[in-house]
Parts: structure tokens; sequence; C-alpha cells
DNA sequence: TTGAAAGCGTTACCAG
DNA sequence: CTGGTAACGCTTTCAA
């Protein structure tokens, strides 16, 4: 079933059907509700790639499928993500083009996608400090909006973004104000934007409240389990252990509980540990874990918020960069309801 | 930069520059290499919508975003599914169309993919017993591959599949060899292929055992870390609890061994817990779980493993159905290596 | 071995 | 308000 048949079923011209299926004004009412139902009827759809081709649109968003550096893994809460974003680009007519890329060659993609003309926008994902993506994007003249922030990029660009800065100040002061001084951070890797940030706020309140930021108590790596385990036990073996830790990913606070756990130490009364994560579905796992975040289900809203910011600017790409930086809270739950903050006060 | 611009500048026809860059034979070797240097430099890369529109294929593999009924929550591991898939629908130059739907009319999705030809087959996730969708997309004519099977569909159709009565039967007779009498099944929606088939082999190991099924240790449910709290928490306070449980779910396990710490219990001395999962990442958050998966990482391979089947079906429609079945084995770990398996020998 | 031209299914311009 | 026709960028058939 193509325009053709359906318009010679009707006894009309093809223009007309197009028309009246398109909601354009010049056409009769009448005329429109015939077309409308024959259309229905006869279950007629136009061919995507036809009328692609005619408006110079494909009417896709592209996403690079985001695979950590380590182990290929994928971070669990992209398929939120682009739930979310599905969710809003469908409103608008757009469905994703989801690609891998083999190598590092991100780059190559958005090359390609520009010259076959396969998407219409791009979403980036876990930008990097001084993310060369979009100076590449940018020259290129393919939409996009990222999730994240670039530090040492001085581009105007669309971007949507945890207070990461913010919110790990206000657990480090949170943390001095209960009395500790041996603070730790357990950061993930500071080429990441996101991870930088963190680390800014967190020297930042030592800074500000007199304390000098110890290079033994701070660590920066992927954020695995692992990686909180052993790091805490490195630094439980210290001669002026930390009394209290910060930590990037629920994950590798997990990792700290064991660590915890091995040594026989209780959490929260022997060692406070604040954790960061971006969506509260992981209490499931660490529900005996504090911690902060930007907003129930943040990821799954990210994705809404920057498919709504995209579709703007490809259709006004004159309207200038959107932005919105979300604030994070500290949020301290258990899967079941509300639960007390279990950070010990010193002394 | 079009085939029109590409062939003016070479001084040739569109047609051979096709040719050339399309791998026909009756092209002269040394044009050929004229042409692919040209379009190299210039980087000229084919419309995608045109060429799909010409050869009538999109090059585009569907795939509906799989939700969960509960909190529209996305499966942590969809992420790895779909980039194990990606990889190999890549090699054969496909890419996936992601879509999301809005209430349960999945099938109005498939018939839209095919009246508007967005897409030239589709991979189905989550298969119910009796599932619609396999009987739709066949009779629509629109190629598709499933992740799991529908008991109750007799239509041949291409599947993969981890063997989960095989696994769970195993699980329960190994219980049982361990002494164990009492075994409790929490178990995901029966609705579900998955769980339906989980269900059969825990009955049919008690059965061969002599052993009857008691509906009060039998629950199933969505799979949360709530669901298996609860429900453990209900199963202990019976007059006569069990002394073992299979969980069909790591997250539920989780609240398996919540339920357990606030009895004051000891999992794998007071009571045996083994788990499934689809993957073992999922150690990372339960590590002190014994778990049996299909192997490691089997979600990704799935999706690896499916995508070649897919693309052999549309290349080969008439080859008939193509299904695996991967065997579960009993693999108990830790994130940090083997550890030994904590199921309580009774008696 | 190469080229001209028809066709894929739409939209959009220009007449009427 | 409606219709004919060019155009979108490619592949493919038919001729040379």
């Amino acid at each position: 079933m193509n325009l053709k048949t359906l318009a010679e079923a009707l006894g009309l011209s093809q223009t007309t059907v197009s028309r009246a299926l398109n909601g354009y004004p010049e056409v009769s009412a009448a005329t429109r509700r015939r077309v409308e139902e024959a259309a229905a009827q006869m279950g007629y759809r136009p061919n995507s790639r036809a009328k692609g081709l005619a408006t110079g649109r494909a009417m896709l968003i592209g996403q690079v499928i985001p695979t950590s550096t380590e182990h290929e893994m994928v971070n669990p809460v992209f398929g939120d993500f682009v739930a979310g974003a599905s969710q809003n680009l469908a409103r608008a007519g757009y469905d994703i083009l989801l690609t891998r890329v083999p190598g590092d060659d991100e780059g190559k993609v958005y090359r390609e996608f520009r010259a076959r003309g396969a998407v219409d926008g791009v979403i980036v994902q876990a930008p990097a400090v001084n993310d060369e993506r979009i100076a590449l994007l940018n020259d290129i003249g393919l939409p996009f909006v990222v999730h994240g922030r670039s530090t040492g990029v001085d581009l105007p660009y669309s971007w949507i973004d945890v207070n990461n800065t913010q919110a790990f100040r206000r657990a480090t002061e949170f943390l001095i104000q209960l009395g500790h001084r041996r603070i730790a951070l357990i950061n993930g890797l500071e080429r990441m934007d996101f991870a930088f940030r963190r680390r800014k706020g967190y020297t930042h309140a030592l800074e500000a409240a007199g304390l000098s930021s110890d290079p033994i108590l701070m660590c920066t790596d992927e954020m695995t389990e692992e990686f909180g385990f052993k790091k805490t036990r490195h630094m439980l073996s210290l001669e002026d252990p930390p009394t209290a830790i910060i930590c990037s990913s629920i994950l590798s606070a997990i990792g700290i509980r064991r660590a915890l756990q091995e040594a026989g130490l209780v959490m929260g009364r022997d060692l406070s540990v604040i954790t960061h994560d971006d969506d509260l579905s992981y209490l499931k796992n660490g529900q005996d874990l504090p911690i902060f975040t930007a907003t129930r289900s943040s990821v799954r809203m990210a994705g809404e918020l920057l498919a709504d910011a995209l579709v703007q600017l490809i259709s006004a790409p004159d309207e200038g960069p959107i932005t919105r930086l979300l604030e994070a809270q500290l949020v301290v739950g258990s899967s079941t309801g509300p639960a007390p903050l279990q950070a010990a006060r010193l002394g």
C-alpha cells in the first residue's frame, strides 16, 4: 500500500492525498476526512525512506553506545536513559538510531552520520575534560546535545548536567561539620568531566575549611567494586587512616563496605561513607549506604530533557544552546523508605 | 557531496561510479581504484535514504525498548544486549532502530515498521507464554528473532534461550542431594516464559525425588529486592519453614539476604540460597550469593548470536529457523574469583 | 567496460 | 481547493 494506490483507490491525485494526510490547510474538510479514513482503513503509512528523501530529514537521532573502556561493559542505567529519550523523541516523530563504535573513532561515526544523512542529530554521552567530539560536531554542523559538560571547551553547546562540584562540596562540608578531618575521596577516572568536577568540589570544601588535601587519600580509577575494596583496604592500613570516605559510585561503595566488613569495622560507626550515584534504583543493592543524587531516576529524566532540547535545536537552530544544571540533593534512604543518615559524628 | 558531483569530478557516469563503489565485477581495476580513491578523499558516502529507497532495504533492525511493567524500569543488562547485537549487526551493515512503546501495543509498532518499511527485521525481547507477537510478526512477514522462547507457540521461529528448565532442575536436585526437603522457589512472573520453564524444572526435580511441591513455598512476582525480602520474611515465619531457597534473580536474592540478616540467620549456614541470573556482572553487588548462570556475559553473547541469526534470516529466508539453547552452568563465585558454595548440607 | 534513463515513494512547486 | 510534474540520490536495466 503506497501513496499511488491509495490515491487511485480514492480517485484523487497523490498530491491531494499527501496534503490531506500531512495537515496542509488547502484541503477541504470533507476530502481530508475521506482520505484519513481510507488511509486508516487500508493501513497506509508513508514509506520512511521515501519521505526522508523528499523532505531531507531522517527523523532519526544517532546514539553511540557508550561502553566503558574496561571490560566493554555498558552502564546499567543506559537503558533508562534511552527509554526516557526515546519517549520524548517519539512525541516529535523521531526514533533513535543506535550504533556501536568498534575502536575509539567515535568522530568517524559522526562524520559518516553526516555524510550519509543518516540522522538529524546526535546525543553525546560521557564527556571527558576537553572532549574533542564537541568541536567536531560543531565543525560538521550536526546538531547535538551532551549528557554532561566538558571543562575546557569554550564553544557554546547544549548540555544537561548534575551539579557535581556542588554535590561533592556539600558532602565534604557535611563530613567536616561532623568533625571529620581525614576525609578520603574514591573517585572515577578524572579525565572524565564528572569526576574532574567532583574532585574540584571536594578540594574546594577542604580548602575552605583550612584543611589540606592529602594525595594519599585521593584515588581515581574506573569505578568498580574491586577498586573501592582495594583502595579502602589500603587506606585502612595507613598510619593515619581516614575517618570518612566520599565515593563517586555506589558500585565502589559496595566494595568499601566489603573492606570494612573484612576489617571488622561497622560502616557509619567506625567510618563514615557517603556515596554519589545517578540513580536511586541502585539503592536496591546498597540500601545501607548514605547516598546523594540528583533526583529520583535522574538519568531517565536527563534522557527526556535532552531529547526535548535536541528536537528544539533541530527545529529552531538559531535560538542558541539550551543548558540545564540539575542540583544534587542529599538523599538518604533505603528501598523501603527514608532511613537515618549513617554517617558517624566524631568525638 | 553526492554521487552526481563525485561522478562529474571524475568525468565518469553515476552508473560507473556506483558500480565501482559497490564491487560490481564489470568495472576495470584501474577505474575502480581511481573511483575509490576519489570517494575516500572527498569523503563521499552514499545517502542512506536514497540508497534504501533504491534497494528496498532499510539496513535497520527494529528493537522495542523492553520496560518492565512495574516502575517502567529497564533491565540493567539491556545495554549489554544491544552492545553485543549492535556489534555483530554492524559487520553486516545494519544499525539498530530503537523505539519505545507508550502503552502495550507493541504489535502496532511492528505493523508500522512493516508498513513504513522502516526496518528489515526486529528483535523480540522477553517473550511470555503463548506470546502473540510471534504470530503477528509471522503474519505480516517481518523477519524476527526472539531472545527467549514462547511455550505454546507452535509456529517455527528463530530464537536463542538459556536452558531454564534444566538449570532449575539441576539447582533443585543439588539441594535435594544436600539433604534438603523443604525447598522454596522465589520466581519471576510466571506468565513470562523463562519463569514458567524455571518452575517446571523445579517441580520436575521435586517429583523425581518423590517430594511434593508445597504451594506455600512457591511464589511468583516481578523480581524486585522487596519481593525477595517480604516473601522470605513470610516463609521464615511459617510453622514448617524452608531450609533452602532457589531464587530467579539476584536482585530478589539480595532481598532474601536482608530478610535473613534481620532474622539473625546466616546464609549458607542456617538457610541455603541459590540464585539464577543472566549475567555474572551482578556478582559485583551480590558476591556472597551462590549463582548459576549461562555463561559469562551471556546476555551480551545472546545479542551477538541473535544478530547473526537475524542477518542470515534476512539474507536467506528459506533456510528455516535458527535456534540455539545455551546450557546453564552452576557457577559459584565472587568478584575476586571462585568461592566455596555457600549451601548448607543438612543433618 | 561504460553510459542513459527509468524507477524507488514521497514532498513541494507551480498552474489552474 | 485540486492536479501535474520536478526533485530528492541512489540502483539497476537496457543499450552501446
